[in-house]
DNA sequence: CGCAGAATTGATACATCTCAAGCTGGGTGG
DNA sequence: CCACCCAGCTTGAGATGTATCAATTCTGCG
């Protein structure tokens, strides 16, 4: 049920997950975090991996969703698509995101690789059985999606009331936090990222347009707050100037 | 611990909510519909009555939020707002709908009552106990919390790609499709129903400002979508061209 | 080398915001 | 009982931010 991606920079390595949850990347904080030993074991019997490319669709809104999982490694996004072609993006999903819902047949949204994407996967079925017997799962599944919520939730007032430029600042502000999170890097002053987002999945994420996009980040590049290394590198040689971009509280400051 | 209000259309009928949770109006939606005649019997020991009057906070964000709860009756918003002002309405809460996060002690969004509302509470504390003993309790939370996220998403796509007419349209067809579903009526053809924000909730909501909403009103009302009834009524002469407005796949038809 | 996808930049259009002036209806106090 | 008042609403005129349409330029890659 492995499916390798040999041409988009998913190595062999992928294969190597092995089946004992206890050094998985993303065990302290996907939605068995909270699982005791003889739990994980449970799981173990029902999980399966699965890569995908770069571009490619996981699910289609409206489709059965007969699996549910982990994000391993990589990014996916969730979109949500108009008849007449409009597109809004209404999640990021980045490694240890849940993908899916229990006790939901049919997927709401469109779920697309934005990078070369493992998972870790369930059938629904199984799992469902599985959480109703095991409150550790549905507990921290609960606490994820009650954080989802308060993330919707902060992504409605981006949506709702900032300006352009706020939108891109606070969209470049997520990943430059996450990028210090993961190397346990400051979260001031000079921070290097990666940014994953095309201008278009920038621009469907944030409500713009792409050239609205383009414009915003020439004009914070022309601003000093941010400065481009080749494609697709980010330098942001002081955050808590960023931060003042964003229209957010800078002070108070328990941000997300 | 009830707070009476004469003065707003809250008649003493408020205070003659039994104890006995098998009669409360919201039994069969609110966080409580799976429980057992005895677990209902251990909520009844910790459940409390507060009645708020319309525009009342019931708290700021970044308060302490000790208590959690469901709607009774009224309607109740939960709202972000900038340094400089700017607001977004980043939920609704109507009857049977849950107030407050558990596990977490401070309040993220302001929560304000817009009718005379009546709130059947729990601290925090005791509830969080009780839940953890009481599956039932966490598994109707799960699933209404992932069907506020849906909801939340569903708001996502209105705020960034909706034009103002498409955002009117949407949120009148809300109240619409909730009217026809109350009185058990058909969602067809013609509604009548009270709308219970004035225009700068209504542009809260929407992502709006209070001029447009009220341009937008006027010019769906000239094209004879709808019809004002007095201060607050709203007549929906077809409901079906009501949702052609709304940008929404109508077709499809499975909306919330 | 040259192609294709991605990004930038320019000129213009237009939807929505902003500022401002009245209107309306229900409540209140003289 | 009436005049006033005020919050909520409507409407207008002009400003502005973002979208749209279009032309290049960049970048990585076969």
């Amino acid at each position: 049920m492995i499916e390798i991606n040999r041409d988009s920079g998913v190595s062999t390595q992928e294969l190597t997950f092995s089946k004992d949850c206890s050094d998985c990347p993303i065990r302290h904080r996907a939605v068995c975090s909270r699982c005791e030993p003889e739990e994980l074991i449970r799981l173990e019997e029902i999980k399966y991996y699965r890569s995908f490319e770069a571009g490619q669709t996981l699910v289609w809104s409206g489709d059965r969703m007969d699996f549910v999982g982990s994000v391993v490694s990589g990014v996916a996004r969730l979109t949500h698509t108009m008849e007449d072609g409009r597109t809004q993006m209404v999640g990021l999903l980045l490694p240890s995101d849940f993908v899916g819902r229990p006790g939901r047949e049919r997927a709401s949204y469109d779920v697309t690789a934005i990078t070369p994407l493992v998972m870790c996967c369930f059938r629904r079925k199984p799992f469902e059985d599985l959480m109703a017997r095991t409150p550790h799962i549905a507990t921290r599944l609960l606490e994820m999606t009650l954080d989802e919520l308060d993330a919707a939730r902060e992504w409605m007032l981006l949506l709702g009331r900032k300006t352009a430029r706020e939108k891109i600042a606070s969209l470049l502000a997520i990943f430059a936090r996450r990028q210090a999170q993961e190397r346990a890097g400051p979260m001031h002053g000079r921070i290097l990222f990666e940014m994953p987002l095309t201008r278009e999945a920038m621009a469907d994420y944030l409500g713009l347009t792409l050239e609205t996009v383009s414009r915003q980040i020439s004009a914070l590049k022309g601003d000093g707050v941010i400065a481009l290394q080749g494609k697709r590198g980010i330098l942001v040689p002081d955050f808590a100037r960023l931060l003042e971009e964003t229209g957010d509280d800078t002070d108070g400051g328990q941000l997300v």
